[in-house]
Parts: structure tokens; C-alpha cells; sequence
DNA sequence: GCAAGGTC
């Protein structure tokens, strides 16, 4: 803070409008004015500030989330441009996204203006990272800016008030830790959605042809999670159990029946011989009646999960839908910000007037003006904070909604004021009894006072009545039976289940949970049932199954695991983001090689899913292949790679661009085997020009030379050259192949004319009388 | 036409 007497201006950014909005109306005290950026949403708030004994102005506006995203340079961002191999070291750059560009020309307005930066992004590990693309964004219209973190644990006026006091500097580690992510999650979701797509689509074209068939590091583990409940259905064998049952009938109105404490055998005989016991004596003595209250209690503050789940839940609403919905609650005011993570109120925020707003409803407008009148709001608190946004509230009454909106706001306000209400109270009454030797019980609930119940009806609770009975007295059971049962399977998963299974596991965030369960959903991985539950479609089988049988986990929650803890020592500054970058490119890249190799058990998988897979041709099997590049065509700037026919015994160079583009390059017939040469020609553009390694024909060459080289057709080895016809521009010219084609000195060129299985002339491969 | 993470 050196140079703290030149600051004049200050520029602050938070994550998004509302927060710039909330923390400049604390630092203003109310006072900030508004004016226009060139973004419409992120407005900018200015006002004088007292900095350390300074007076200040501060210009307070926003980004919208991340302000950069990550891609590949723009050759590899077509999908047949390369081998989707390549996506693990192909070069990445950041961008600013078009709908972006309007907030980074405010900020590069406002930056050249201001001596200093602060960043009031989200004090989590991505709102880290977006400070520095902020910081980026600045410092290239104003290098000599001096930059500053915020660090706040909420939106209050301690909290804020603190913050400035204490301005430190950005982390860069944290920033690290998540561009360690990005990075990997572009290059490994990229490379397997096009080497799946790709594949499948040629492999199944009669169901695949225009499906997209993406990977994810959390779409995937998602759809891992509904197959295996559903696998766990299908391996489900029932077993038959048996128990004892006592029913009690005092009189007419009068029924109870009291459930065993063994509560079931899988031995018939056991229970027979213990059920014949009863019967030999079949008089229940009641050994204790215990009556003591029992509550139940009113739900906790709401948080983005559980409004997702209690709306799949209790309103059929789906996540997706009910963000959806939130989202415009929120940006019409109705409700608080929809995305938190916190389950507690904080002590500063008066829920008063916030019941209040609700005394006018006609439903619930009485329950809210009773929580007022018997000692005001009271909600339980939760363990989790977010440090940034309170639970999920109203802010504002409304009743001129309709639909879905009517239904969650309502579900909102009615849980909100649930919330604050008080526990139910009841009192339960536990029976147990004896008959000859065996244990018996049964309860019964007197609700007392349903208080909160009464505002939420998507919680039930329901009185039970049982007969009076009195400690040491004896009665007659009107049936005491042997029952027989099977064990039954579990259900498959709801989303509220699904979205338990990813938040236990750590899959996604809270705020897009919905978005992955859409994503299986809308790939048709996965269909729901009549009932709103999750069944894997053949698609999502055959992945799930083709991938575990390859041996690889790529559908289980922990294949991330070391990835994830590795990314929590970057952010710590135990490890650095290059060689835990490079670790685990090289990791999924060696994944990627051996799934590529195995495919075949993916079809194989997938087959017994989506019928015979199509038998391809020669050709198409090469490109299922997806040869390296040798190096790129001339002539359309696509790789060019080796292409070799078995049955023919001849290979060449050919563009990935056929048919569109015909270059090639052909070998002499005293060449047996062509292969790809990890070495790159020092000389030959554009680089790389991968060297080949051929194997010559015993003879071939004079006497002396090895019959196994390594050489360049690149244009600089003069003998290799003149198999591109001599031309310059020989290796990726059509006219080179065409002229090696009808050249009758050509070997290459006798051959063509052949056919590809019996190798006779005369007919083409589909037309040999040979193919089956 | 690819991911996941922010957010209008």
C-alpha cells in the first residue's frame, strides 16, 4: 500500500450486478448513484469512500460469472480437423465469450480511469479465478494499476466494514486450481465426446445417426449412479421372510396391531417353532405403557438442494424447471437469490417485516400474523453457510401469480414461514407386550398442537389411536398369525435421490446439479417412468457397460478423486498447476489411447442394446481408426495421415479431407510397411512434418543399405521427393496422386485397378464374387 | 455438434 496517497478513484468489481449492488449501497450508506455501463445487467454504483483516512471514490460494478472461457485454438475446434487425441495437448487459449464483451468494455473504460482495483468476487475457488480474469482484463489497458482482494463472509455492514479495512492481495493459487480444472475438463470431455460420437454414429447409424453423445467428468458419474441402482434392481433376488403378527380388536371401532421386535426370519421352521409357542399360550400381558411428547420438526432454512429436491418431491416440479422458475422469482424480486448454499439466517437479517409482508394473503396471511403475536420468528438453524447469500426467502408478497411460479413461490413463502414458526407437538404412546416369551409393541400419536403443520402441507402427520391399556394386565389377542413376505427391491432413484447421490459425492455444484441431470436426460441416456423415476435408456447402458468392461471406472463418482485432491494442494500451494496439469492430461491421455484400442467392447456393448452393429468398410474402419497426423495437407490445411489396405498390401498418405480433398501421396511397390515416426523434420513446414519409417523389399535397394529407414516426404530428402511425382508441392497435391495413378510405370497404379479382397482385376471390392 | 463453472 505504498503508493495509498495517489489513489484518487477506485474501481471495484463483484461477481454479479446484485452483489455490486448490496455492497456499494453498505459502503455508501445508501448514497452510491447508479449509472449505465455498456451492459445492461451490470450496472455502476459510485460514491465516496473514507479508505484508511483517505477519501476515496469508489466505482463499484460487476461481471456476470466467469468473464473469460476456455477453447481450443481454432483449427482443432472443428471436429474432423484432428485425431481427438490431440485435444490433450492441442494449444487452448482464453477468450471473452460475445454476450461478455460489453462487461469488459466497461471494465477497460472504468480501469484507465482509476489507480487501483479491488476484486469483490465470491470468496470461493471460482470467484478467485474470476477476479483474475478481471485483473487480466485491467491490467492490459492499465498495466500499472495496483490490485487488491476483498474478503468478505457476507454481505452485511461488519462484514464489508472488514473487508476494507483489510484489503489483501488475490490468491493466485486458488486461481490455479481451477484453471487446472477447466483445462482438464475441456480436453478430456472433448476428446471422448468426439472419439463416442464419432464412432457410434458410423457403428450404430440406423439409432445413432444424429445423436450427439457427450462425456463429462459429472454427466457421466450421474448416469453411472441411475444405472447402477438399476443393475442393483435386476440382481435383485427376493427372499421370502416370515413373522408373527398380533391383532388386537377391544371392540367395533377398536383395532391394533402390534409388529414383533425380532421384526422378521428368514427360517420357516424358527419361526413356526416360535409361533406354535405363542399359540400354546396365547395371552398377551402388557409389560409397560410409555406415553411421552414427541415433536416433529419444522423444516430448516432453505438452500438451493433442498428446494430442488422438496419441488421434485412434494410439487413434481423438476430441478431444471424449478430453477428456471427461481431465477425469474428472484429477478422480479419476489424471492432472495436462489443459489446458496447456506441453511441458516444470519442473526442481521430481521425476518420481521418479512413475515409481515405475508399477513395479507388470505391462505396464510393468519398463520404469519400468529408467528408475529407469539414471540416472532424463531427457525432452527442449519450447519452450512455459503458466506455469501441467506437461505431462500421471500422478499416481497405477490398474488398475481399463476402455475408453476404460483406453486413455488407459495412453496417458498409457506416453508419460509414454517421456518419460523414452532416444532409440531404431539405425544406418543409405546405398548409392548409378551406372548409367551416373544416381544410385541404398539404405538399411538395424539397430536397436540400442529403449529407449523398448519402453514406446510407438504409435510403429514397424522394422529393414531390405540386403546387404553394398563401395565401388567393380560388380554386376548383376537388373531395372532404366521405371515409370509418377500424382501422387495429397491426403487429406482428419484431426482431427489439423484441429486443426494451427486452431492454426497461431490459431483457438480449446487447450482448445476439440474443441468447434469438434464444433460443424461436430453442425450437420451436416461428416460423417466410413469412415476418420475430414473430409467437408464439403451444408450446410457451400453456406455456405462462398454466403459466397465474396458476396466475403466469412467462412470464411477471416484475416478476424479486424486484429481480432486490434487487440485485442493494447487489452491493451497502444495503443488504446482503445470506438472499437475501435465500429470493428468498424461493420465487421461493414456485412458483415452486405451479406449480408443478396446472400442470394440464399447460396440460389442452397445450391440446388445441397439441391435447388430453395422459392418463397415475397409475405409470407414480406418477413419473409426483415426490414424496421427503425419502431417497437414497443403492444399486444405487438414491432417494427412497413413491409410493402409491389408488385403491390397499397399499403403499411402492420404487428407482426412476425402473425398472433398484428393491428396495423397503413393509409395513404390518396393516399400512393405509405412509407419508414423514420432520424429518431426527439422526443415520441412508447416511444422510438424512427422518423419515415416519404411520397410523396403529384400533387393530392392542397392546392396549395403539397411532396408529399414527413417526419412522425410516432406520435400527435403531428394530421393523420397520424387515419389510426389517431383512436384514442390508434391506430398498433398491431388494432381500427384492422380498422375502416380495413371502412370503406368506406376506399381500403385496396377494395383488400384484390383480388387481390394481376391486381389484379381476386373472388379471392385463390392463386387467380388469373394465378399461374404 | 464437444465440458463444467460462473451468471441475465
Amino acid at each position: 500500500m505504498r503508493a495509498r496517497a495517489q489513489i484518487k478513484k477506485v474501481l471495484c468489481v463483484a461477481e454479479k450486478n446484485d452483489a455490486a449492488k448490496g455492497i456499494a449501497e453498505i459502503m455508501s450508506n445508501g448514497r452510491a448513484k447508479r449509472r449505465e455501463g455498456f451492459s445492461v445487467y451490470n450496472k455502476i454504483y459510485e460514491y465516496e469512500y473514507d479508505l484508511l483516512g483517505q477519501n476515496v471514490t469508489f466505482c463499484m460494478t460487476s461481471v456476470s460469472g466467469h468473464l473469460l472461457a476456455l477453447e481450443f485454438k481454432a483449427p482443432f475446434q472443428k471436429w474432423h480437423s484432428c485425431n481427438p487425441v490431440l485435444l490433450f495437448d492441442a494449444e487452448v487459449e482464453k477468450y471473452c465469450p460475445e454476450n461478455f464483451v460489453q462487461i469488459k468494455r466497461t471494465l477497460e473504460r472504468e480501469a484507465r480511469q482509476c489507480q487501483a482495483l479491488v476484486i469483490w468476487t465470491d470468496c470461493d475457488r471460482e470467484g478467485e479465478n474470476i477476479g483474475y480474469e478481471i485483473i487480466d482484463v485491467c491490467k492490459a489497458v492499465k498495466a500499472n494499476i495496483q490490485v487488491f482482494r476483498a474478503r468478505f463472509s457476507e454481505i452485511t455492514p461488519n462484514s464489508i466494514r472488514r473487508a476494507c479495512e483489510s484489503l489483501t492481495e488475490p490468491d493466485i493459487n486458488v486461481s490455479d486450481a481451477v484453471d487446472v480444472r477447466q483445462e482438464l475438463d475441456l480436453r478430456i470431455g472433448a476428446a471422448f465426446t468426439r472419439f463416442q460420437t464419432l464412432r457410434l454414429q458410423k457403428i450404430f447409424p440406423d439409432s445413432l445417426s444424429n445423436q450427439l453423445i457427450s462425456y463429462g467428468s459429472c454427466q457421466f458419474p450421474t448416469l453411472g449412479f441411475v444405472v447402477e441402482r438399476f443393475k442393483a434392481i435386476q440382481a435383485f433376488i427376493p427372499e421370502t421372510f416370515f413373522k408373527i403378527k398380533v391383532v388386537h380388536e377391544p371392540s367395533e371401532e377398536e383395532s391394533v396391531e402390534f409388529s414383533w421386535k425380532r421384526h422378521r426370519l428368514f427360517n420357516h421352521t424358527a419361526c413356526l417353532v416360535l409361533y406354535q409357542m405363542c399359540m400354546e399360550d396365547p395371552v398377551a400381558t402388557v409389560i409397560s405403557v410409555i406415553s411421552k411428547p414427541k415433536s416433529k420438526w419444522r423444516p430448516l432454512p432453505l438452500d438451493t438442494v433442498e428446494l430442488e429436491k422438496l419441488a421434485s418431491r412434494k410439487l413434481k416440479i423438476s430441478a431444471k424447471e424449478t430453477m428456471k422458475i427461481a431465477e425469474k422469482l428472484y429477478t422480479r424480486g419476489f424471492i432472495s437469490y436462489p443459489r446458496t448454499e447456506t441453511n441458516m439466517f444470519p442473526t442481521n437479517l430481521n425476518l420481521v417485516p418479512l413475515v409481515e409482508q405475508q399477513t395479507q394473503d388470505n391462505e396464510w396471511g393468519p398463520f404469519a400474523q400468529g408467528i408475529l403475536e407469539s414471540g416472532g420468528p424463531t427457525p432452527r438453524n442449519g450447519n452450512k453457510s455459503d458466506q455469501a447469500h441467506p437461505p431462500i426467502h421471500p422478499t416481497k408478497y405477490t398474488n398475481s401469480l399463476q402455475g408453476n411460479e404460483k406453486r413455488l413461490y407459495e412453496f417458498i413463502v409457506r416453508h419460509f414461514l414454517a421456518c419460523c414458526s414452532k416444532d409440531a407437538e404431539g405425544k406418543e404412546v409405546i405398548v409392548d407386550i409378551d406372548i409367551a416369551q416373544e416381544k410385541f409393541s404398539a404405538s399411538g400419536l395424539t397430536i397436540i398442537a400442529r403449529n407449523y403443520l398448519e402453514v406446510y402441507p407438504y409435510d403429514k402427520w397424522y394422529n393414531k389411536v390405540i386403546p387404553l391399556y394398563m401395565p401388567n394386565t393380560t388380554f386376548q389377542p383376537t388373531a395372532i398369525e404366521m405371515m409370509e413376505g418377500q424382501t422387495s427391491p429397491p426403487q429406482l432413484l428419484t431426482e431427489a435421490d439423484l441429486i443426494s447421490l451427486m452431492e454426497k459425492h461431490g459431483i457438480g455444484t449446487d447450482a448445476t446439479h439440474a443441468e447434469h441431470i438434464e444433460t443424461i436426460k436430453s442425450r437420451m441416456y436416461v428416460g423417466l417412468t410413469a412415476d418420475q423415476r430414473f430409467l437408464p435408456g439403451e444408450l446410457g447402458m451400453g456406455l456405462v457397460e462398454g466403459y466397465n468392461s474396458m476396466g475403466y471406472e469412467m462412470s464411477k463418482p471416484d475416478l476424479r478423486a486424486e484429481l480432486e485432491a490434487d487440485l485442493k494442494l494447487v489452491s493451497e500451494g502444495r503443488k504446482d498447476k503445470a506438472s499437475v496439469l501435465r500429470h493428468h492430461v498424461a493420465k487421461y491421455k493414456a485412458v483415452f489411447i486405451e479406449s480408443v484400442r478396446k472400442a470394440k467392447k464399447l460396440d460389442e456393448a452397445l450391440s446388445s442394446y441397439l441391435g447388430q452393429a453395422q459392418e463397415y468398410t475397409e475405409q470407414e474402419e480406418q477413419e473409426l481408426e483415426m490414424p496421427l497426423p503425419v502431417r497437414k495437407c497443403l492444399q486444405c490445411n487438414l491432417d494427412m495421415v497413413l491409410k493402409k489396405r491389408k488385403e491390397a498390401f499397399y499403403e499411402f498418405l492420404s487428407c482426412m479431407g476425402y473425398p472433398a480433398c484428393k491428396a495423397a501421396v503413393w509409395f513404390p511397390d518396393t516399400v512393405l510397411e509405412v509407419s508414423r515416426d514420432d520424429s518431426i523434420c527439422p526443415t520441412c513446414r508447416p511444422h510438424p512434418v512427422h518423419m515415416l519409417k519404411f520397410k523396403f523389399k529384400r533387393g530392392s535397394l542397392p546392396p549395403g543399405m539397411d532396408l529399414e529407414f527413417v526419412g522425410c516426404i516432406g520435400g527435403c530428402d531428394e530421393t523420397l521427393r520424387e515419389w510426389n511425382g517431383n512436384r514442390k508441392t508434391g506430398a498433398s497435391s491431388s494432381k500427384a496422386s492422380s498422375s502416380k495413378a495413371s502412370s503406368s510405370k506406376a506399381p500403385t497404379a496396377k494395383r488400384q485397378r484390383t480388387c481390394g479382397i481376391c486381389h484379381e482385376p476386373g472388379h471392385t471390392r463390392t463386387t467380388c464374387p469373394q465378399r461374404q
